[in-house]
DNA sequence: AGCACGCCGACT
DNA sequence: GTCGGCGTGCTC
């Protein structure tokens, strides 16, 4: 009897995007199942491309001009049913392609066929005959029979200074032979053995828990330093104790050396750690080792979330709240989003930590949508820092043009003299963020992107923070002539400048994007500062998350209201989020720390209670706040970005949208439709950028009918125009 | 997306 | 009369 096929296409392209009904010829019926990847001809040119089996049909309808399936790829790992389940509902939720969520799935050696990494190991064989019985022949044979299997032709020759023609030659009659190895790419180094830790009675009862509970979804507010990493080890063991896996998600897995070291010296070759900025190879190699059964413990950034484990029992998100748990690109999914789906799926246990969590998790906790768990004392009895807040309109009342307000500056003369180690948070980096004509009050932009060029001083450069475009600095303003200008705001490296001037004493270490491009560089300021060879670390975001240094009492933050003035909703929760985090990073070890946060706003709750520690405050304030202005969590956002270099043809179009969602959504009275609009930052690259936000109860079907209707109404311009929708955004700018 | 068809102007 | 510009429409 003849069977059929339902293939979708490799192409990420949404007008293909859809079911092709293929036969399968006899002699693959058996082969071909839901969910192989296969090889059909496709198009007028019946051009052989790659696709996947997501359904097997007895009969179908007339379809003219039915082909056939070319092959099956028996290389590639069948799609499970648990697979096809995500697929389906990835697709759904973030209104993307098929293809866009397989190829999230799996990594990209896999589509290519990557092989595994190989290497041919000599080995003595026959004994040499007389003919051979002479040098060089004997010395060589002796050096591999002391050497058997340790070393390939090229690596001998290298280091016995040995010819590669008499090992060659050796070769061929049979007194050498080599024999083929696989080389793992993975890490092999050995890491100090992380010994256990005995749990406080808080963190005992946070573990007994969620091990005990019936509930799946977790959430752990824990306070910085409250030993969640302790809980999560002992959460891990757990499960293998039952033969389940676990995954243990990080935000930047560069980013935290000391999570890493600390999983690996606790549970050695069972871990892998899964990451972004593994090559190809690497991955594939990892991938492969998480198939094969091999690994207990995935520890890695957003993608290890879709690691093969078979009997996954635990996925643990740290630090829930970071924004790197959004893709970027499609499937624009958020890590916690798939880890609940996962749940339902695997039945696993979802566990999320977090000393700021998201006002969105937090709402769905005291909802009773995840278990909520609290720890308010740090766990080894360490005292949460004292905070002090800075107006810094009164510094210049007081005559203080300095970006240290007198506080700021006798605790850092104070902490210098008793040799304790101090960080000062700015979350801008370069020197000086906007370049200004005094005279015209020209400020100088990017030629591609609408934004300010910011001013380097190392490189003593004009940088463009979105392109990258770099300029020479202007002796002249090009619109007046006039030569006054000069250089405003202040960015990591000034305050670097800054410290140096004003603290002859001071060993300084700056930790930014610029600092920290070369592979080891975050690893090597961390450890160098660790072992306190510097006792002032300047640094952005990145210095707020999880770092760990027991001898910093004290925590400078230089601008507290650099977040809190973009025009986002999240902003004020970015604010609380980040001085909290970054003062977390004081006195976490025998001595209290201190807080000096500076502000121009020191009314603004978000500061406010960041300083005085209360989460709960922070949570109520903006609670009411989002309720108010009917923002997530009380409402679902969908923010439409189109961009283009006709930037005619853009306002066109998305104009023509707006009209087209505007008679969408009319009967819907509780859909708002903001814009089209310029973003805020109106074009990168020499791309002109619009957006459309809608905003309000938004159910599945209702999502798919606004993105329909939004590629309905760019049909025409479909080649000059990018569309971006995503389902809930992290940023609206 | 990628390719062919088809209907217009420019040109040996 | 032919060559080639890219708008249009289809892909099992």
């Amino acid at each position: 009897m003849d069977k059929y096929a339902g293939v979708i296409i490799n192409s990420t392209s949404i007008q293909l995007d859809k079911v092709f009904t293929y036969k399968i010829p006899d002699n693959l019926i058996d082969k071909a199942v839901v969910g192989s990847r296969v090889y059909v001809p496709f198009g007028i040119g019946n051009k052989k491309i790659d696709g996947f089996i997501m359904e097997i049909y007895k009969e179908i309808d007339d379809i003219k001009n039915i082909k056939e399936i070319i092959k099956i790829d028996s290389s590639f790992p069948l799609l499970t049913p648990e697979y096809l389940t995500l697929i389906k509902n990835m697709r759904e939720k973030y209104l993307c392609t098929h293809m866009e969520v397989i190829r999230a799935l799996f990594p990209a050696a896999l589509f290519k066929g990557m092989k595994n990494k190989k290497e041919n190991l000599i080995y003595t064989s026959e004994k040499l005959n007389e003919k051979f019985n002479k040098e060089p022949y004997t010395t060589i044979y002796k050096v591999v029979s002391e050497n058997n299997g340790l070393y390939t032709k090229s690596a001998l020759s290298n280091k016995f200074n040995i010819s590669l023609s008499s090992i060659n030659t050796m070769l061929k009659h049979n007194f050498l032979t080599q024999e083929e190895n696989i080389i793992n790419r993975y890490d092999t180094r050995q890491y100090e053995f992380y010994e256990k830790k005995a749990l406080n009675s808080e963190q005992k009862s946070a573990l007994n828990k969620i091990i005990y509970s019936v509930n799946k979804l977790f959430l752990i507010h824990g306070v910085t330093g409250s030993g969640k990493t302790e809980i999560y080890m002992n959460l891990v063991e757990e499960m293998i104790s039952k033969g389940k896996e676990s995954i243990i998600l990080v935000p930047e897995i560069s980013l935290t050396p000391q999570m890493v070291e600390r999983f690996k010296g606790r549970f050695g070759k069972d871990i892998t750690v899964f990451h972004s900025k593994l090559s190809e190879g690497e991955r594939y190699d990892e991938w492969l080792r998480v198939k094969e059964g091999k690994v207990k413990v995935a520890i890695g950034a957003r993608s290890a979330i879709f690691l093969p484990f078979k009997t996954l029992g635990l996925i643990v998100i740290d630090e829930e709240h970071e924004n790197s748990y959004k893709s970027d690109s499609n499937p624009k999914y958020h890590a916690r989003e798939i880890g609940e789906m996962l749940s339902y799926i695997y039945g696993c246990k979802v566990v999320l930590g977090s000393a700021t969590p998201s006002i969105e998790t937090y709402y769905r906790a005291i909802n009773n949508k995840l278990e909520l768990i609290t720890i308010k004392k740090r766990a080894d009895g360490a005292l949460m820092p004292d905070t002090h807040v800075v107006d810094m309109r009164e510094e210049l009342v007081k005559n203080n043009k300095s970006m240290f307000s007198s506080s700021l500056f006798e605790s850092i003369e104070d902490r210098l003299k008793k040799n304790e180690q101090i960080i000062l948070f700015l979350n801008r980096r370069g020197f000086s963020t906007f370049v200004s004509c005094r005279k015209c009050g020209y400020v100088f932009r990017c030629s591609n992107c609408d934004i300010s060029l910011t001013y380097h001083n190392n490189s003593n450069n004009l940088n463009c923070h979105y392109c990258g475009k770099t300029e020479k600095v202007p002796q002249i303003c090009p619109e007046c002539g006039s030569k006054y200008v000069k250089y405003f705001g202040v960015g990591t490296e000034k305050v670097e400048e800054e410290v140096k001037k004003y603290f002859p004493s001071a060993r300084v270490l700056r930790m930014d994007f610029d600092t920290t491009r070369r592979k080891n560089s975050y690893e090597n300021i961390y450890n160098f500062f660790k072992e306190q060879k510097a006792n002032v670390l300047v640094g952005t975001q990145m210095i707020a998350k999880g770092l760990d240094f027991k001898n910093v009492t004290l925590v400078g933050v230089i601008a507290a209201d650099l977040s809190l003035n973009i025009p986002d909703f999240h902003a004020s929760e970015r604010t609380f989020q980040l001085i909290t985090q970054v003062a977390g990073r004081a006195g976490r070890g025998k001595k209290k720390g201190e807080v000096i946060v500076q502000t121009y706003n020191p009314e603004s709750y978000s500061i406010q209670c960041a300083a005085e520690n209360s989460y709960q405050e922070f949570f109520e304030q903006e609670l009411s706040l989002r309720r108010l202005m009917n923002y997530p969590p009380f409402s679902q956002i969908m923010l439409i970005n189109m961009s283009s270099p006709n930037e005619e043809l853009l306002i066109k179009n998305i104009q023509n949208a707006a009209i087209n969602l505007e008679s969408l959504l009319q009967n819907t009275n509780k859909v708002e439709i903001l814009g089209p609009c310029p973003s805020e930052i109106s074009k990168i690259k020499n791309n002109y950028r619009w957006q459309i936000i809608i905003k309000g109860e938004l159910n599945q079907n209702i999502k798919k009918e606004i993105k329909n209707s939004i590629y309905d109404s760019v049909k025409e311009s479909y080649n000059n125009i990018r569309i971006s929708i995503d389902v809930n955004p992290l940023s609206l700018i």
